[in-house]
RNA sequence: GGGCGCUUAGCUCAGCUGGUUCAGAGCGUCUGCCUUACAAGCAGAGGGUCGGGGGUUCGAAUCCCUCAGCGCCCACCA
């Protein structure tokens, strides 16, 4: 048994951290099994697996840890289950960095060689972001760990790949793509992420190869003619004048009154003297620039579509890194960016620009690079065909049966879907999984043409992958014509079947775990995933296990600085999440980023609240010591104070977890938490403790203070989710445990407060008032805490809580009063106080100064009579007392006569002052 | 251009289907206390015409309309 002399005053946490984790994960006590509770399960949204820990990460695992440990105090058969992702194309870009640092161009490594520096990356780098985690006391069942690079997770990758493509689902088109020319790879429309920029609007000549027709009109027409030295021409507007290189037409609107003398014309490329025909489309809108546009098929989207319809030729004339191309007549071998600072020169030198505007339009960037502009462009990639998944992932949504937290995430799940695009699952690369199509003869992939000249097949193994290519192809075919595709998946695609490949649900379906943990309960993510991740795991989950793989979704907040911006490497405002705990110990941080992570809004992060968070650990440490400190005496029975006391505190207590139980409910954490924080500072700590508090070295009875170690019990089970490592210290203390006990396995239940309970609480709040009232009159007149007080309890304020003898003892305790009487009037020299209409006075003596408090007194009153005329108002008005519920119209009685006995005290106050 | 959300105390936010939990909480501020658990503390106090305007109603922070400001998501106007 610890005595209060041999506890510091201040907690440390460091050690006590380090130990718990240490003692969690010896016992084991994180781990689960299927049994015969009922699971709650939480697959982790993998972090990268060469990702260091940042305040997201924190925030973010801070509460699945909370809902985790709460679970498993409510007896459920608590599962988190940790793992990195391989993260394809952010430590892919790593790994070309690192050897771009060691003079190694990944173009001179062979796919192999590659793979092997990247595994050693991976090694060197991987998993200590889950370390991290640890510190911060996350309790994952870390004998689970998994990576979506590991062996059963790349199977269950492959083997739905093979499986989406059987179906149908999965197919290769010649599509134009967005294409990240820094990583070389293809990106999928989520990927992208567009920011408004200023950039020009350049206006470019277009002169017409020989001008007929039309003069004739052109006077009274609407048209408007560009006519100079060297001819007539067309203005073209564009924010990318390199690409006109790649101009196959200029288009305008058939309806365009000003541009019907183009109709029908020719018109020369400038610089590049191409001549291309002018066309029309209904898809130009003749308000912007002048109403032309110029096409090129092989860079832009829409133009791509234009090509189509009206049969363009493409002329591709860049290169996969974004230089130019040899299709290109000018500039080849000149980045992009380049070119148009240069032809913008050369255009001018022509004579060839009319002018150059400002303007701010949207430019699409790679999401992992995001200084490199994302280029349209058209080549062959593998899709997956999105209706299907769409119409199976939205009902369950929708219903209901899936719940998003916050609710107004459903809107844009919806609008998503319902706007779906097939999604783009190859990329260029090579770490990640491989796709397992293999092709005869050459892979062809990034060729626009010949779509019909592929000849592939897609298998799980090459073996298979023969048996299929001699049955399609024919039985000449030999395992060396096999080339097995180059690109990789989509980092997203492994991913999306996490919460199956995690039990081994896609390998070995209807196996006792996926059957067991499967559907999980809760998912903890940010909404910036819900496209790429949420809805795509709703979607493989549908398909695969028929069912949703979780059953509610946390969509949590962006963390920010207290100034509100978000928090980044480039504005160096992210603290380190390590040195933090290091400061304010763990579950300081953890309790500091909960009170600012308000469910569903972004989170204004401010060191202050860490402290606040080590402050209320060093509250709990020194109200444990407290209480060890008391000496037991046997002989002492338990006075009736102690025990209404005690009752008083097991009530709140009830009522408190009640609430606290639907906070959890409804994902309101930083509530939850507040609550508990309250319970403990102020009912536990400020009144409970002082109220039943023996004198200095006096002794405690037994009975008092084993219901005050069960209370404390309780608390620390309230308080143990939020912050895991004091409240286990604590627990520790407070009884005698055996080794491998732990407050974190103890399940905890308790009822909600009774009738009887009710009332309790309702009469301590009345009798806090009492208290407070006294001690506001002690400070006004600086009286010391240390000097008795009489209180006289006026008139009928006798039936108030005075009268019960148990919670006079307690008023006296605290108030420092010497006796408490009750008088029909107050004395003189007194100076009263109200609590509703009860009113109670303390004989002050000469302290009083009589013109303050009658200023006061008078002030109180005309304020009264104030409130009177608005209450008498609305009993006046007939149609209140008519429509008004009865009890309405009852209460703003009540608070009228209140009110009149109210200013009768006041009244007699002031007679009273002479 | 479409969609969603926000605006309540100095700061961060609660206030569900309109009426004593209706103007709240935490932090901060101010005042007094080194009172034998805690100065990382205790006690007390001040602070908002609920963004502006209009409407519905006996009654609006709460419902409707409108204006203003802010934020997020989606969208192919060069």
């Amino acid at each position: 048994m610890y005595r209060n002399m041999e506890l510091a005053t201040k907690y440390s946490p460091a050690e006590v951290e380090a130990k718990w984790y240490e003692y969690w994960t010896k016992h084991k006590l994180f781990a689960s099994k299927p049994d015969g509770r009922e699971p709650y399960t939480i697959v982790i949204p993998p972090p990268n697996v060469t990702g260091v820990l940042h305040m997201g990460h924190m925030l973010n695992n801070t509460i699945q840890d909370i809902l985790i440990r709460k679970a498993r105090l409510d007896g459920k058969n608590a599962c988190w289950v940790p793992g990195t992702d391989h993260a394809s194309i952010a430590t892919e870009a790593k790994v070309v960095n690192r050897l771009a640092e060691q003079g190694i161009k990944k173009r001179d490594l062979t796919r192999e060689e590659f793979l092997k520096h990247a595994w050693a990356w991976t090694e060197e780098h991987g998993g200590i972001i889950l370390k991290q985690l640890r510190k911060l006391g996350a309790s994952c069942d870390w004998d689970r760990t998994a990576f979506t690079m590991d062996e059963k997770r790349s199977e269950s990758v492959l083997k739905v790949f093979c499986d989406l493509y059987d179906k149908g689902l999965i197919y290769r088109g010649l599509r134009m793509v967005n294409w990240d020319p820094k990583a070389q790879t293809v990106l999928s429309t989520e990927e992208v992420i567009y920011r408004d920029e200023k950039s020009k609007l350049y206006y470019l000549k277009y002169y017409l190869s020989e001008y007929s027709g039309y003069s004739e009109n052109s006077e009274n027409s609407e048209n408007v003619i560009h006519k100079d030295a060297k001819g007539y021409y067309a203005v073209v507007a564009t924010t990318r004048p390199e690409t006109i290189m790649g101009d196959t037409a200029m288009c305008i609107n058939p309806k365009d009154p000003k541009n019907q003398w183009l109709r029908g014309q020719k018109v020369i490329v400038p610089l590049v003297g191409r001549v291309i025909p002018v066309i029309e489309d209904r898809y130009v809108d003749i308000e912007f620039g002048t109403g032309c546009l110029k096409v090129t098929p092989a860079h832009d989207v829409n133009d791509y579509q234009l090509g189509k319809t009206h049969n363009l030729e493409t002329i591709d004339i860049f290169n996969p890194d974004g230089t130019i191309s040899e299709q290109s007549p000018l500039y080849v071998g000149m980045d992009r960016m380049e070119v148009r600072k240069q032809i913008a020169k050369d255009l001018e030198a022509a004579g060839l620009l009319e002018k150059v505007e400002d303007y701010e339009n949207k430019v699409g960037y790679s999401e992992r690079n995001q200084d490199t502009a994302v280029e349209p462009r058209l080549c062959k990639q593998w899709f997956l065909s999105m209706k299907h998944m769409a119409d199976i992932a939205l009902p369950p949504v929708l219903e209901g049966k899936l719940k998003f937290h916050p609710a107004k995430y459903v809107t844009t799940y919806r609008n998503w879907l319902e706007n779906i695009q097939d999604w783009c699952i190859s990329r260029q690369l090579w770490w990640g999984h491989r796709i397992p199509a293999y092709f005869i003869e050459s892979p062809l992939q990034t060729s626009p043409e010949g779509e019909e000249n592929e000849r592939f097949v897609v298998a799980l193994t090459p073996e298979e992958a023969l048996r299929k290519a001699q049955e399609k192809f024919g039985e000449d075919i030999t395992m060396d014509m096999l080339h097995r595709d180059e690109d990789a998946l989509d980092t997203w695609f492994s991913s999306w079947l996490w919460p199956i490949s995690l039990f081994d649900g896609i390998n070995n379906p209807g196996n006792e775990e996926i059957r067991y943990y499967y559907p999980t309960s809760d998912l903890v993510t940010g909404p910036d995933i819900i496209f790429f991740w949420v809805a795509r795991m709703i979607m493989a989950g549908e398909e695969y296990m028929g069912d949703i793989p979780f059953r509610n979704v946390y969509f949590t907040g962006i963390v920010r600085d207290k100034l509100g911006r978000k928090m980044s490497k480039s504005l160096g405002n992210s603290p380190d999440p390590l040195e933090l705990i290091a400061k304010y110990g763990a579950d300081g941080v953890r309790m500091g980023m909960m009170l600012a992570a308000p469910a569903g809004n972004d989170i204004l992060y401010d060191d202050a609240l860490c402290a606040q968070g080590l402050a209320f650990c060093n509250k709990m440490w020194n109200a444990f010591r407290l209480v060890k400190g008391w000496e037991v005496s046997g002989d002492i029975a338990q006075p009736e104070a102690n025990k209404t006391s005690i009752q008083w505190m097991q009530a709140k207590l009830n009522a408190t977890y009640a609430e606290i139980n639907d906070l959890y409910s409804k994902y309101r954490l930083n509530e939850a938490l507040m609550a508990a924080f309250k319970l403990f500072t102020d009912e536990f700590s400020g009144w409970y403790l002082e109220m039943i508090k023996p004198a200095y070295q006096a002794p405690i009875d037994g009975k008092t203070l084993s219901a005050t170690l069960d209370i404390f019990d309780q608390l620390l089970h309230i308080i143990h989710p939020f912050m895991p490592f004091i409240t286990e210290e604590l627990w520790q203390h407070i009884a005698e445990r055996k080794d491998g006990e732990s407050l974190m396995v103890s399940v905890f239940k308790t009822a909600g407060p009774t009738q009887a309970e009710t009332g309790l609480i309702a009469q301590v709040e009345e009798m806090k008032q009492i208290v407070s009232g006294v001690r506001a009159i002690r400070q006004s007149k600086n009286i010391s805490p240390r000097e008795a007080l009489a209180l006289q309890v006026v008139g009928s304020a006798r039936n108030g809580v005075t009268g019960i003898p148990a919670l006079a003892e307690v008023i006296a305790k605290l108030a420092g009063l010497s006796k408490i009487e009750n008088v029909e009037a107050k004395g003189e020299g007194t100076q009263a106080f109200l609590v509703g209409t009860d009113e109670y006075a303390v004989p002050i003596g000469n302290l009083i100064d009589t013109e303050a408090e009658r200023e006061k007194a008078t002030a109180e009153i005309k304020r009264l009579q104030g409130f009177m005329a608005g209450i008498e108002k609305k009993l006046q008005n007939e149609r209140f007392v008519q429509n008004a519920p009865a009890q309405v119209v009852e209460l703003e009685r009540k608070k009228l006569s209140d009110a009149k006995s109210k200013i009768a005290a006041l009244e007699a106050t002031i007679k009273a002052l002479g």
